[in-house]
DNA sequence: GTTGATGATGTTAGCGCTAACATCATCTTT
DNA sequence: AAAGATGATGTTAGCGCTAACATCATCAAC
């Protein structure tokens, strides 16, 4: 049964051997090539049955020069909602145009920084990288992709030299903003999620330049971590703003939470206050009472990364590919009573 | 500035030209070898600088006989709160042990097997391979390894050649029925997840078999799909059995439901029901009120199953591990009043 | 029977890298 | 000054694969 370790892997030449053949013929019945006799190729066809032959990607790709895969670097882990659909995204279409998708996690590095990670993923077996940010880096402007190896950054930034693909998160806050003052609302509150966060910052800054451009107040944003606990927490100082009718929350979890906080303080969603989340993250978790929020397509953003990396060498200005979100509306908005 | 593509990537020879050495002094330089002296060393930096050389990862691997990396097969998608931290812990461990991941998506096959993903990344650049399973396979006792690449499974059956690291989802039935019943109640309902789920299919299982054990009447179980929405569709009707005290579910989003439910048809958690759930998915997310829950530590799961792989061929009986998982005890469990 | 087309198979070379050995200059020791 | 040690560099070969060409048998056409 349990064949003995084998130190080094069976090769062509061991097959052709084994079939008393060349390893020319045994390569042209690896690919199906026609023209090799019906009773040869299954002679060989079974010497590598036998010997368990496996072809050798290495020796493929430097022949050929390419490995048919991308590089994708995932600079502050993999958890998370975003990151993985988009990781998802990028897998799939991937998978779909026959390539592979090397991973490497960042997340551990204290600070990463682009050009750090170009450098240790340039020898690794890939045509092309992408590199999903979430956080800002130190040399995100300075960077210049390694010659040949076409790169491709997930972040809502336009980069100098380098295709970008990306959340349009600051055009999401327009369109929260301009819907809610469109039914009515005098201003729009704002809960930002976890500082450092660029879809935090990008949202929160964006909230901030569509109020200013409709003319309207601009309140003073709140900071959450994300958590539900955190928009709890925002909702409660929020219930005693007697202006609040409508609040901007930069993720559901924390809009769970400023609804609930709002209820308990004796103020009713949305008769008397609006709230709008992002993500769209709760509507298979949440029996009903589902709250409007803005999702993003992650999955198409991954796409879009991928077929921007093999669709190889960039010239030119590089393009800069904002994906927009989608408002969802749902009983938890309304026009101010 | 921006260089013309230049079709043959920059190798040694192509460096060792530039600075007017040899190749093998060039390859010295790159392995930082002490034995080339300083002024010959930064002349050949110089030219590597110059000419953009990456180092060829097909060259060196089939010169070193192996990738340091190991092929992942995510056999249903990617998404998924277990799927994320596994994956998490793989690409973490794997880049800590200096390896990296190559990712197959293999979801979008309609009826994805063992045997079949074999095949597809024996000629990847991987020198052992993970399979990820959530659900049934048809070839699952049937599958071989191919000689020389190591396979571990992830999954919480043990298979007759291959390692398996999976979550003890009969132990977790087990644990969270046998705390129930110290609690005094007469017995505990449950509500599976989506079925053709593997953990799901192991908790329901899971928790027929305590139940029989500790000799106690096992309800009908009620079949949810993981949604928030089914629990509480699933709540509803518990709500109308008179006997039940103790609701077991399957995963955290409906152990919302069904405590949603229970309270809108008046019954009261924890007095007069007990609810757990499963993933502890929401101690982030809901703002206080949190459910019992069952933790798995995917994470653990996913760096057990990289260490399995890169300790190599196996021999003998195969490992099977099960990680346990922890209950969160929280306020939504009681004796019964 | 000669020519040439066709088909099946073999041979050669080189992709980029590096372990192992070879070479050569320089320095020490006696 | 001869012998040997040391250090810096070069040369060779081969990892497994396949494009391009070479070879050889077979068979049809004239």
């Amino acid at each position: 049964m349990a064949e003995r370790n084998q130190r080094r892997s069976v090769s062509l030449a061991d097959v052709a051997r084994e079939a008393g053949v060349s390893a020319q013929t045994v390569s042209r019945v690896v690919h199906g090539s026609s023209a090799v006799q019906p009773r040869t190729a299954e002679r060989v066809r079974e010497a590598m049955e036998r010997l368990g032959y496996r072809p050798s990607f290495a020796a493929r790709s430097l022949r050929a020069g390419r490995y048919r895969a991308v590089g994708l670097a995932m600079f502050s882990g993999i958890t998370g909602t975003a990151n993985m659909y988009r990781l998802d995204g990028i897998a799939r279409a991937a998978t779909e145009a026959g390539h592979v998708l090397t991973l490497v996690e960042l997340g551990s590095e204290k600070r990463p920084t682009l050009s750090g990670a170009a450098e240790a993923m340039g020898a690794l077996p890939v045509d092309g990288l992408i590199f999903n940010l979430t956080r800002r880096v130190a040399d995100f402007e300075a960077y210049r992709a390694p010659a040949g190896l076409p790169t491709v950054i997930v972040t809502p930034f336009a980069h100098p030299t380098c295709p970008t693909v990306g959340n349009d998160e600051r055009g999401c806050s327009r369109t929260v903003v301009g819907r809610l003052l469109a039914l009515g609302h005098e201003t729009v509150f704002h809960v930002a999620g976890a500082s450092g966060s660029v879809a935090a910052d990008e949202r929160l800054e964006g909230w901030r330049e569509a109020l200013g451009e409709e003319g309207v107040d601009v309140p003073e944003a709140i900071r959450g971590d994300w958590t539900g606990a955190s928009g709890y927490e925002a909702g409660s100082r929020l219930a005693r703003e007697p202006g609040c009718t409508a609040v901007y929350v930069s993720n559901d979890a924390m809009a769970l939470g400023v609804v609930e906080a709002l209820r308990d303080a004796g103020r009713r969603v949305p008769e008397d206050v609006s709230v709008v989340g992002v993500d769209d993250s709760l509507s298979q978790v949440l029996p009903h009472d589902a709250i409007a929020s803005v999702r993003f397509d992650n999955r198409a953003v991954g796409r879009r990364a991928f077929e921007r990396v093999v669709a190889g060498a960039f010239d030119g200005e590089p393009e800069h590919v904002l994906v927009p979100g989608t408002l969802i509306e749902r009983a938890s908005i309304a026009p101010p009573s």
